[in-house]
DNA sequence: AATTATTAGTTTCATAATGGAACTAACAAT
DNA sequence: ATTGTTAGTTCCATTATGAAACTAATAATT
């Protein structure tokens, strides 16, 4: 599966380190993409607005908008014609990707704030209620503590990556925290 | 408060912006450093080793691990003295940081895999159950749906920021998914 | 004793990406 | 006829990246 743009044959492939979050980062892993798809989250829709919001440069913004258009996280919609004038708008990926950016916004809001001081806050539209994004296990509805995950390969896990394998369950026995821990 | 260190100088500094996604976007908004807080998730901690998962240049990593030190992502811990030897090991701040890399990795799952076929699994280490992360809403227990969301100023927006809080206003107003929508 | 291996970097240099500013195009409004 | 709006493109100086080689401190091997 070709993964990697021609525009980013610069970058490293991670083909041996097949990975949902290098994929995701494949586009989102930089400054602009995922401001630029919070820009969309708050309803801005126009270059002008984007560029003027950002203080992104107007070259990278056209660069950026037309990946994440390419990418399905953007739809490139006009609303005028005489002269044609297009906006972009949030797709359904564009959307969930979004929820990332809302779990962002709550380790920022945690770590780089004052408590009770956050610049926004996020509100259901249907229930006026205040939202508080966090990371959960839904199979259980408690939020996650990281330091008490291990990876393990899944079914799309190549089959020639046994020496990754073998770390994964070398981590796993070893505890997760700082390593004293036995198991 | 000084947001941006030096080596970034040329970044915009989005004073004007204030966003807990953008202060995180600071140190986590490229290519490399969530890669290398997943490795510390996946538990590589040694410079060589990280550097060979990844494939990044050594030194790119340097610059990295020194940054997300700073940041306080990664604590440098000596492992051996004769000759000293440093493995980097995730901080509070980091695990934290790491359960956004769980939400950005159940996108990437959904988004750039086939159903059912994920590269990795994430499990409890106590239970040994399967997790499942989601960004969900810690108020009510349900999942987010960023499309029925609208933000609002809060305590920490700054007060010379009106424009911005009138576009907030009229984005409320207008509708999220489509703009067609009355309210 | 001399050579090779390990670990954690640093240095150098060609190539690519970024930011800033000016410029273009197609129209609308005054 | 001039100015304004929107969505870009072009040019260029500055900065960051990737690849490879090199350094330093020590351990292990021949």
């Amino acid at each position: 599966m070709q993964l990697y743009k021609v525009i980013d044959m610069k970058r490293k492939s991670f083909a041996n380190s097949p990975c949902s979050i290098a994929r995701t980062l494949d586009v989102l892993g930089d400054w602009w993409n995922p401001l630029i798809l919070r820009e969309s989250m708050y309803g801005i829709r126009r270059f002008d607005d984007i560029q003027r919001w950002l203080g992104v440069g107007r070259n990278i913004l056209t660069r950026r908008l037309n990946l994440l258009v390419e990418e399905g996280f953007l739809e490139k919609r006009m609303y005028q014609t005489t002269p044609e004038r297009y906006e972009y708008v949030l797709t359904e990926k564009g959307y969930d990707a979004a929820k990332v950016l809302a779990a962002l916004m709550a380790f920022g809001e945690k770590w780089h704030f004052e408590p009770g001081l956050e610049p926004i806050r996020l509100f259901d539209r249907k229930s006026g209620k205040r939202v508080r994004p966090a990371v959960m296990d839904s199979a259980t509805g408690q939020p996650i503590r990281t330091e008490n995950l291990y990876p393990a390969p899944g079914p799309g896990f190549p089959s020639d990556e046994e020496i990754r394998k073998k770390r994964f369950a070398e981590y796993r026995a070893r505890g997760g925290f700082d390593g004293e821990r036995a198991l």
